[in-house]
DNA sequence: TATGAATGAGCATTCATTCAT
DNA sequence: CATGAATGAATGCTCATTCAT
């Protein structure tokens, strides 16, 4: 039944968009009394947050799923195949990820996605950290902050604009570059 | 009267927050009545797209007035200045910066945005397009793509969530180190 | 308007009792959209302070009216012709009455119903003050409250029960005996 | 079971107010099911007579019970037992009370109240039959009436108001001058 | 042009009641 | 009998918008 709800509410969502989000349209959607809503979640913000939360975890979890196909990576592989991965996960389920990114206060996102950006900076300055020759700049810390957020960033708007001037393989192209020449500038 | 409309918008934004920006209390703060705004805006979304367009005119203009002082910047003095006055420029007005790109839906600010991005963009291709020597990307196109976005994207971010192990220098020297690596990878 | 809404109230009020006494339904019959009850009321609870409370004034006011025309009474009649006024004033809007005092929560009128005492109790107090021979009890204060509970309370009865053993007639006399075997006692 | 939801909804009203007495707050409080509730009865209405009505039962009982030890009592005394008993039986569940009396409509102890007063009111008239030296009021039935109501009210309002300027003591003394003076008036 | 009272569709939420298990 | 998930009508209230003045 939370099942249902969830369902309909990312359904609401991407087939009427963020304004049409109403306790009775999702109620609807799901076949579900509106008074069922209730019985599961507090809140309609209450369903549009696990509905946003299990959102970033699926991103999250295809972006793991397919770093541990490529544990051995190392160098600009590593980085391509990451970022691969990530647009992947996003190219997923666009039609949520237009919704989620374009339509919601960014604020709702918020935590969900400074914890993915956590996660994968600890690895970033792990790795970092454990081959100091993988580098030249000088705080491990700030490198993977600023590599994490660029790419993030690069696959989401490439995802989301799709700007004709940029296939996909230039993106990963050009992604990999700018990690690459960055760490060693 | 527009002005005076706008600008108490832009004061219930920031005071008090989106949620809070209806149409009376625009209308109130503004000493104006409700039915008057509707003779200068179509609705409620007009007023809001005023100012966050001012919002980003604001941005852009101050960008550009900072890049004006720096013409005949080259290579890395180019990028470390023009990451500055953009930093700059979201600094001036942090308080509407949140709550424009955290608490409203960003595909209120997209076309304008989108609008500055193309502008930076152009130039940025005018300048690999000059200097050959300058970029050993294959593409100017992609490559100010690329460009653009990380820098507006990695000012924002840090301007908004100021991370505690990134100074302000930190973020223009790694700009330009990642700019510069990448453009030179 | 605040005038349609308050008659309104207390037309639900008595064709349809308190459980009918819903927003859209004072609306509907003041012939107002359910938004313009918030324009004068803060609330639902509002407006029905309001029209209790004018009720209770309006008892008040008529007690009090018809006590300035006797002004010079004394004793026996000054008792009689108060009782009197006082099933007076409950008979004039016996419906709302009836609402008033047994469908609503006694709660709501309790301010009102005791200013209201504590008016004519300090009438009754100043009376006996001024005639130390008009009674025989030993503390003012205390025969002020035993007798205005006791006839307001008797008159309110009589007025909803109607009982058939006691006419209006034999109800006066009775509080009239009740009073004056009291004070003399 | 019917005993344990009639507890329960005793509770609710006592610790939570009328205005928490809703169905689900009852099944909770009794450790029941919402649906056993309707078991045993039919409505939430009903539940809440019971409840009332017990109320006021235990009331008659306990005045029965005074009254049947002072069964020889004869005129002040017996008023004045009989008030004491009152006063008593309305201080034992005072909690109860405020919430019957106060939140409650007030119609809904109607009918349970009326049983009370006649069954009282019966007693008076047999006794003002049986010696007809007790009065002068020319119509027993009419005088029952009257004291009756005027004690039972001034009991209980003393007991839910608490005048400061009445102590228990006076409130009984006068009550006996009230009755007492009423019936030789 | 400016007003602001009036609107009314729409919303989130509650809760007495039912009924398949 | 007992359950408790599911119901859904109904509620109080908001706010973008209109329009007579």
């Amino acid at each position: 039944m939370v099942e249902r709800i969830v369902v309909a509410g990312r359904a609401v969502l991407v087939e009427h968009g963020y304004d049409a989000f109403s306790t009775n349209r999702v109620a609807t959607v799901a076949g579900v009394s509106p008074g069922s809503l209730y019985q599961y979640f507090t809140d309609k913000a209450a369903i549009l947050d696990v509905v946003i939360d299990r959102y970033w975890d699926e991103v999250a979890d295809r972006v793991a799923a397919s770093l541990a196909d490529r544990i051995g990576d190392t160098g600009p592989a590593m980085v391509r195949d990451t970022a691969d991965a990530l647009v992947a996960a996003l190219e997923a389920d666009q039609e949520l990820l237009r919704v989620v990114a374009e339509e919601l206060p960014v604020r709702r996102s918020l935590t969900r996605r400074a914890a993915l950006e956590r996660r994968v900076r600890e690895l970033v300055v792990a790795h970092l950290g454990a081959r100091p020759e993988a580098t030249r700049r000088p705080d491990p810390v700030v490198a993977a902050w600023i590599v994490v957020n660029a790419v993030e960033n690069l696959a989401m708007r490439w995802v989301l604009d799709r700007p004709t001037a940029v296939t996909r393989e230039d993106l990963l192209d050009e992604m990999t570059a700018l990690v690459g020449g960055y760490l060693l500038a």
